[in-house]
DNA sequence: ATGGTTGGTAGCCAA
């Protein structure tokens, strides 16, 4: 089963290039972030057009995910299951049962941004963080297939950046996020995209200012983590960076992983 | 060099 996570930044600004994509990568299921749309305005016709079913967590105008699926998706739960409720749109989970395959519990994750530092944002991010740290936990209890996909809006390790130096006072680097990270990390979790390539100037993320593309100023901050059940069926992980020089990008890429049945 | 670009929305806010 191949499943990917892709930040696209707006779905109506991004629907072509989603199509696209959709066709010639076919993955089975795929996790959005910041689509950008209420649940209404979420174009699930032509996108079961192309064959996906489709389990949307929108909000007017900013955040909101959603699951792609060619399998039936079982399950499904908005925001983060642990009872506290969110204002803003970031995580959506379900069930990916293939009629005649192993089943895998998919979440979709918009971690907060978080800046600047030094404000209600940045204690918002860590927050959640804890609060992801404690669900995941409790779930990995269960010793199912879990795959935890979506943009962090963390900078893991100097090595996930190109100019790491220029990140120091941002909170996709601070000591405080990173920290979160690798308690998160410690439950058991592997690094989908480091468990096949652990090299310097692989990113996810490129901004749109300054030229960043062009000078490949990027940053990895799009992740698939898997649990030890789901990392026991890695066969390959990458990322589509092509997309990125397509007219009308988002400023992320997609990232996926292939897991055997 | 404290810059510049995009999306959603209707003025700026978020990234």
């Amino acid at each position: 089963m191949r499943i990917a996570t892709w930040n696209i930044n707006g779905v109506k600004a991004r629907i072509d290039n989603l199509l696209h994509w959709l066709r010639e990568a076919s993955p089975d299921v795929v996790c959005l972030q910041e689509i950008k749309s209420v649940d209404e305005a979420f174009p699930a016709d032509v996108l079961s057009d192309a064959g996906y079913n489709v389990a949307v967590h929108g909000q007017k105008g900013f955040n909101g995910v959603a699951l792609l699926s060619k399998h039936p998706i079982e399950d499904v739960s908005r925001g983060l299951p642990d009872g506290d409720g969110d204002e803003q749109a970031r995580f959506i989970i379900g069930l990916v049962a293939p009629k005649d395959g192993a089943a895998v519990r998919i979440a979709s994750a918009y971690m907060p941004n978080g800046n600047p530092i030094g404000t209600e944002k940045f204690t918002y991010k860590l927050a959640w963080m804890k609060r992801l740290e404690a669900w995941t936990r409790a779930t990995l209890a269960e010793e199912e297939s879990l795959v935890l996909a979506g943009d962090y809006n963390i900078i893991p390790d100097p090595l996930d950046a190109k100019n790491p130096e220029v990140w120091t006072g941002d909170a996709l680097f601070q000591p405080e996020t990173r920290g979160a990270y690798r308690r998160l990390m410690a439950l058991g979790l592997t690094d989908a995209v480091r468990a096949v390539d652990d090299n310097a100037g692989i990113y996810t993320f490129w901004d749109y200012q300054a030229g960043a593309w062009q000078k490949n100023n990027g940053i990895r901050i799009d992740h698939i983590l898997l649990s030890p059940e789901a990392a026991d069926r890695l066969v390959e992980a990458g990322i589509d960076r092509y997309v990125r020089a397509w007219e009308k990008p988002s400023d992320h890429v997609p990232v996926w992983v292939e897991l055997r049945e």
